[in-house]
DNA sequence: GTACCTTTGTGCTGTAAAACATACGAAAAC
DNA sequence: GTTTTCGTATGTTTTACAGCACAAAGGTAC
């Protein structure tokens, strides 16, 4: 069981922009959840009544595709806010959200996200940077996996996931430890061919692979076929 | 020349969000002008030092990828603001925007935006849900554009056309006329291709063409291609 | 332990779409 | 008025990649 408490000293102050009533305000409505690997947080359609928060662990937000093939929109990584733009824009979720690994989640309900954005334009400010920053990334996403060919994109997610989270000590493995399947999910291609190009990726000594750990060997390299295509 | 007074009374009030004097203000700083049919408004690289509004015209916001072929990820329509992630999100612009035909477009400092976004949450929950709308619709765009076959892109184009920028009087042929290349650098595909599946769309009487303009025969027919992939 | 399932790995085949080639009419440049 | 350029159109070739099929390895249940 997690204490509130405890969430109370990580949970960010929305870039400062919270007086201290309005803090307060905020963790008394505040329910928080733990969430199993690879479980559900919100699934498409669902009303996304509550603003989320990772306070620890990784969350993969997606959308499934023509065929059932899952194609990874976003991820977030602690301490995040996540899951409130289809509230801010008046619809139901269009993606979905899971955790990549046993996740900690605060939930604000939406009303009062609202409220103090209209009392407070520090919030609103907060919310339309990362909303903004969010579209560029989305949008450069949109050419980088339609334009770029399978080699690529994968380098691209692997650089992409180094960014995301973060390495290990060691400053090469990479923090996370996707599936096969992620993989694929994250850089549109068929399990088959993320497992293919992986496979070649370590032959021509480019990534260390053992089990899900991924160890960059030579980034240079990667980022120069990431942005050739 | 374009007066301001005409601007003037065209100008969208932000959703109401503005005082007459913060009006009056916006109005005192604004610049207008006008471009020419694929004229550049602003090219990847730039400073966004101005929020742009869109008077009257058609703009297209699109990215260059990789072999120099172009993808576009937004449209603007009259009356539209547009043109102001990248300042939010404190970048440069990552993305250019030209005219689709003749525009006149307002400028507005984006200081004297972020001054009133400060002062007026209103204002700034208008552009949050314009944001959060965009963000959807580029995730949505990400996903339609990697994982439907050529026909399902072309449909989904010709309907995001008529869906944007709407119909002439018949409610059938679309409003824009769009050069052959600026279908394919919508639906992800060579200009080849666009021409030669428009080919097929009119052999199949689900459009008709005439020179650049495009009538939509059988929508629902498009629309289970596009849902199809 | 055995049985079962999931994840991972690899080879083969068919195909969608890019690349290339070529042609033609209309507009623009001279 | 001629030439050049550009947009449009269509046929052919090439290739990257999805879609199997199948096997091995690792987990989990009993």
């Amino acid at each position: 069981m997690i204490k509130k408490e405890e969430v109370l000293a990580k949970l960010p102050d929305l870039d400062g922009a919270l007086s201290q009533d309005q803090r307060e305000q905020v963790l008394a409505s505040m329910q928080v959840r733990t969430y199993r690997k690879n479980e559900l947080i919100y699934a498409e359609g669902d009303i996304p009544s509550h603003m989320l928060c990772l306070i620890s662990g990784k969350v993969k937000i997606y959308k499934d595709g023509v065929g059932g093939r899952a194609q990874i929109v976003r991820v977030a990584d602690a301490v995040e806010y996540f899951g409130y733009r289809a509230a801010f824009a008046d619809e139901n979720y269009v993606t979905a959200a899971a955790a990549f690994e046993t996740s900690v989640i605060a939930s604000i309900p939406m009303g009062l996200v609202r409220q103090l954005i209209m009392r407070n334009p520090q919030l609103g400010w907060f919310f339309i940077k990362r909303l903004a920053t969010a579209l560029g990334k989305s949008d450069a996403r949109t050419v980088n996996l339609t334009q770029k060919h399978i080699r690529g994109r994968l380098a691209e997610s692997i650089l992409f996931l180094k960014e995301s989270y973060g390495t290990e000590d060691d400053g090469r493995t990479l923090a996370i430890c996707p599936s096969r399947e992620d993989v694929a999910n994250l850089s549109n291609m068929t399990t088959s061919n993320a497992i293919r190009t992986l496979s070649t990726f370590v032959q021509e000594k480019l990534i260390f692979l053992d089990g899900r750990k991924i160890k960059i060997l030579d980034e240079a390299a990667l980022q120069k076929i990431s942005k050739m295509g």
